[in-house]
DNA sequence: GTGGTCACG
DNA sequence: ACGTACGTGACCACT
């Protein structure tokens, strides 16, 4: 019969520090959990022991304590991300049926070496699982230690026996305690003998094996006179160091080794997955149980209360339609992928009825789409966005959307990453529901009326959609975001979808005769390089680092984790050292503009001659909106030869771009909330604002403001915005840090209440854990609290930055809806076609250019009231380059 | 799938 | 002393 049992703390330790950091939806750290447990199942697989069992430190002083008080006493209290995570261990080990042992006074390797040694004495084999060397000392024939080791993020085991540890040591493993008696052993606090360190310490082992030994035979012992001296002065500390290295083998345990035979699980199992969000270990743990019994454990609402029907006659569309006009709670709904099926749930709050309309089984089908979104019916659904885009891709009406469950997920926790159904029931229910693959699968989707199975999935979907109504709407209330959900975010659904349809003209031809001249350019770089250098992968970074750093001999910079960084910064440091340089920065140019822009475009240009991009609406963590597919939030503007690209974007035959901007809407934002007088005073001077705060700063008159001291302003701004730092600003400004620290000081004496601003928001989200914007747009910030450095600066910047970048984004959304809303009231055939973060661009005929140009500026600045003026620019063109 | 690089605000 | 700007997405090479 075989035992293990594992030293909870040292796995769960080493856990903590090599899984990367994973938290729940409420931002409750799990990854030390997640990888004791991912550990646990592997060494299990590893061993098939039949006894299992986990032991704990207490915090009480310990036995070895008392008659040691410096013992331990550097040892630093364990981070807090790590204690919280300690009783959800525990729990789990519960709930797994997994005996767990801790006394008060002992620690975890005390108790490892009592239940080894009472393993033993009822004849029982046993494997301790343990990160600490200390325990090698336990090894015996029927003990066995796995030592576990963690190397650049691979967890790997050693499994040592008695013969393992004396081929790695040269001595039987009971003289572990005579080699830490006199090397000592720093974490553990143990002294040993001053001077004698480990080679010296091993050395005296493998020839006398103990400390009694050595002693009986000081001073004829074949060592260096030195280590005799330092031997005989330290007796008195080897000798008690000895008994703080021996570990423990008869604490008071009420232990036997049977009581620990592996058990089933218990029914609270899945809960405690469940809170924890362990989604994909809940299958593995959970085992064989059968995927019917692990059904969803819904709320009520989401549980069989719910009827269903599948409608298939007009006059039960008809009936349907009139009991829900007039309601004002939202039904649910929701849409298969282009219209193939439509799902309505409805019901007095909890208990749900739903009904199921699928064109091949509903005469009229399009008919009762045109009727229910055509109608004011409030409607609850999924991605509201997309569904718009659906309807009204075919030509039918998309009114009534009063709530989106993603987008809500998205404001409740934006840092969240997915909102998909499956993720939102999971961390809002803690309940599992079918996968959407269950209906959205080729096959189900065509049979979904004739497959219950799928249509459950479609149906429990849709429940789930008014479950989530009904407990994210009073929470965007209590957080203070209905405004921003009711008003810009919902609103902006049927704008961005109708930009998705818009798309922007391309000229292709323009763009593919661009492409050709790059491609010469391309290939007479590409030459000129090998002809340096031989022919090798120019766009291998690792190739092209072993060319310039090892062939070559150029002098590296810096380091990535996978060999030499060859980016456009350091390569520009090393121009002048050899002509391949400049050509490799080049064809990097070139090959970039060719390969994303051009050849990227022209694979996404529709037959009409418009590419559409999608807008992601819950993916930034800041509020902006994402582009995708492709991402036209990043054609080029900054060289010229870029910025050529911008002239492939045109207007439509006949039609003209009318582009606005904001200007300098972020430090507009922070002349705003942090209130400072000076900067507030820059922006309404109506001067160049980084040359007023040049002349701030470095005390001249606005006359005397060099370009160097301009630039040095500008960076500083926009640091301060980031999220500053010294080092940093004077890597942006190459300068030394010292000189970018003076800056910075000059610049927060000249404008302290933007010092006081950074202090402050800094502080609140320390309080609050989150952080939001002048619509109460909220990140949370579980960072700013961490106790590893980094993480914690990582969080405070985001404190700086959040709030400025996202109440950009709020307004620009806000100011995108009252533009629609304009050219709709004014009949005007103008329509906005994209955005780019501080900037909107109108596609219209001609003749409305003037109008258009009126009313974007209008509906721009007056999307907020600051208290300094928030100011945009509108030009209008034939292609993108020429209107911005 | 991950990392390096580079395009944008 | 720590290692550094904030927010994105696409492409390529390489595992």
């Amino acid at each position: 019969m075989k035992l293990m049992v594992i030293d909870g703390n040292s796995i769960i330790n080493r856990s903590f520090y090599g899984v990367r950091p994973l938290t729940t939806r409420e931002g409750l750290p799990t990854n030390a959990v997640y990888g004791f447990v991912t550990t646990l199942l592997r060494l299990l697989e590893e061993e098939k022991p039949q006894a299992l069992c986990v032991t704990f430190d207490r915090r009480e002083p310990t036995f070895r304590h008392l008659s040691y008080e410096g013992y331990k006493a550097q040892r630093k209290g364990m981070p807090e991300e790590l204690a919280q995570q300690m009783p959800l261990l525990k729990e789990l080990l519960d709930a797994m049926s997994i005996p767990r042992y801790e006394l008060a006074g002992y620690e975890a390797d005390d108790l490892i070496g009592t239940i080894s040694r009472k393993c033993e004495a009822a004849g029982w084999d046993c494997v301790a699982v343990t990160g600490d060397k200390d325990s090698l000392q336990l090894i015996t024939d029927h003990t066995m230690v796995k030592l576990v080791s963690t190397r650049m993020g691979q967890t790997t085991t050693r499994d040592m026996t008695p013969a393992a540890f004396t081929a790695d040591y040269g001595f039987a493993p009971i003289h572990m305690v005579d080699l830490k008696a006199l090397m000592g052993d720093q974490s553990d606090n143990i002294p040993g003998v001053p001077g004698v360190g480990e080679k010296t310490a091993m050395a005296l082992v493998q020839k006398y094996e103990s400390v009694a030994a050595i002693y009986a035979a000081l001073p004829d012992i074949d060592a260096k006179p030195g280590v005799i001296k330092k031997l005989q002065a330290g007796e008195d500390s080897a000798r008690m160091s000895y008994r703080l290295a021996t570990i423990v083998t008869d604490a008071p345990l009420d232990f036997a080794p049977e009581d620990n035979l592996r058990q089933a699980a218990k029914p609270q199992l899945r809960d405690v997955l469940l809170r924890l969000e362990f989604t994909k270990l809940l299958d593995k743990l959970l085992g064989q149980v059968p995927a019917a019994e692990t059904a969803p454990e819904a709320p009520a609402e989401l549980t069989g209360t719910c009827e269903s029907e599948v409608v298939e006659s007009a006059e039960r569309a008809e009936e349907l339609l009139a009991l829900w006009r007039g309601r004002s709670e939202p039904v649910a709904c929701l849409a298969l992928p282009e219209l193939g099926g439509l799902c309505v749930e409805w019901g007095p709050d909890a208990a749900g009825k739903a009904a199921v309309f699928l064109p091949g089984r509903l005469a009229g089908y399009n008919d009762f789409l045109r009727a229910f979104f055509g109608s004011e019916i409030p409607k609850a659904s999924h991605e509201v966005k997309d569904l718009t885009r659906a309807l009204l891709a075919e030509g039918l009406p998309a009114e009534g959307f009063v709530f989106d469950t993603a987008l809500a997920g998205y404001l409740l926790d934006a840092t969240a990453g997915r909102y998909d159904l499956e993720k939102l029931a999971m961390s809002w229910f803690h309940t599992s529901v079918p996968k959407a693959e269950c209906y959205l699968a080729p096959e189900a989707f065509t049979a979904l009326g004739e497959d219950p199975q799928a249509l459950g999935a479609f149906l429990s979907h849709t429940a789930l959609v008014a479950a989530l109504h009904r407990s994210m709407a009073p929470k965007l209330a209590e957080t203070g975001m209905e405004k921003l959900f009711y008003e810009v975010e919902l609103p902006l659904c049927r704008v961005l979808a109708e930009m998705e349809l818009a798309g922007f003209r391309v000229d292709a031809r323009a763009l593919r005769a661009f492409g050709e001249t790059l491609d010469e350019a391309i290939g007479q770089l590409e030459q000129q390089i090998y002809a340096h250098a031989g022919p090798f992968n120019i766009n291998s970074p690792k190739q092209l680092g072993e060319v310039l750093f090892e062939r070559l001999g150029l002098p590296a910079q810096k380091k990535t984790k996978t060999g030499w960084s060859t980016n456009a910064e350091v390569l520009e440091k090393l121009r002048f050292q050899h002509p391949i340089v400049d050509e490799v920065l080049s064809y990097r140019q070139y090959a970039k503009l060719k390969s994303t822009y051009v050849d990227g475009l022209l694979k996404v240009i529709s037959p009409d001659g418009r590419v559409r991009t999608s807008f992601q609406m819950t993916v930034t963590a800041t509020g902006r909106l994402s582009s995708t597919e492709p991402n036209l939030q990043n054609i080029p503007t900054r060289t010229e030869l870029g910025s050529e690209l911008r002239r492939m974007f045109v207007a439509g035959e006949g039609m003209v771009l009318v582009d606005a901007d904001y200007s300098q809407i972020e430090l507009r934002l922070l002349a705003h909330i942090s209130g400072d007088e000076a900067m507030r005073e820059a922006f309404l001077s109506g001067e160049d604002f980084h040359t007023v705060t040049a002349a701030h700063v470095f005390g001249v008159p606005l006359g005397e403001v060099t370009p160097a001291m301009r630039r040095a302003a500008k960076a500083v701004n926009f640091g301060i915005v980031y999220g500053i730092s010294a080092f940093s600003l004077s890597q942006d400004l190459g300068v030394t840090v010292a000189e970018a620290k003076e800056y910075m000081e000059a610049y927060f004496a000249r404008f302290p209440g933007v010092k006081h601003y950074m202090e402050s928001v800094v502080e609140k989200a320390k309080a609050d854990g989150f952080v939001e914007t002048l619509w109460h747009r909220r990140r949370s910030l579980p960072e700013i609290k961490a106790s590893n450095f980094n993480t914690r600066s990582f969080g405070e910047r985001v404190a700086l930055n959040m709030p400025i970048q996202g109440t950009a984004a709020d307004i620009i959304k806000l100011a995108m809806v009252r533009v629609h809303r304009r050219l709709k009231e004014e009949n005007l055939s103008a329509r906005l076609i994209m955005q780019v973060h501080d900037e909107l661009i109108v596609e219209c005929p001609g003749s409305e250019a003037e109008q258009v140009k009126a009313l974007l500026t209008e509906e721009m600045e007056g999307a907020a009231v600051l208290s300094v003026p928030l100011t945009a620019e509108a030009h209008s063109g034939s292609n993108w380059l020429e209107c911005h």
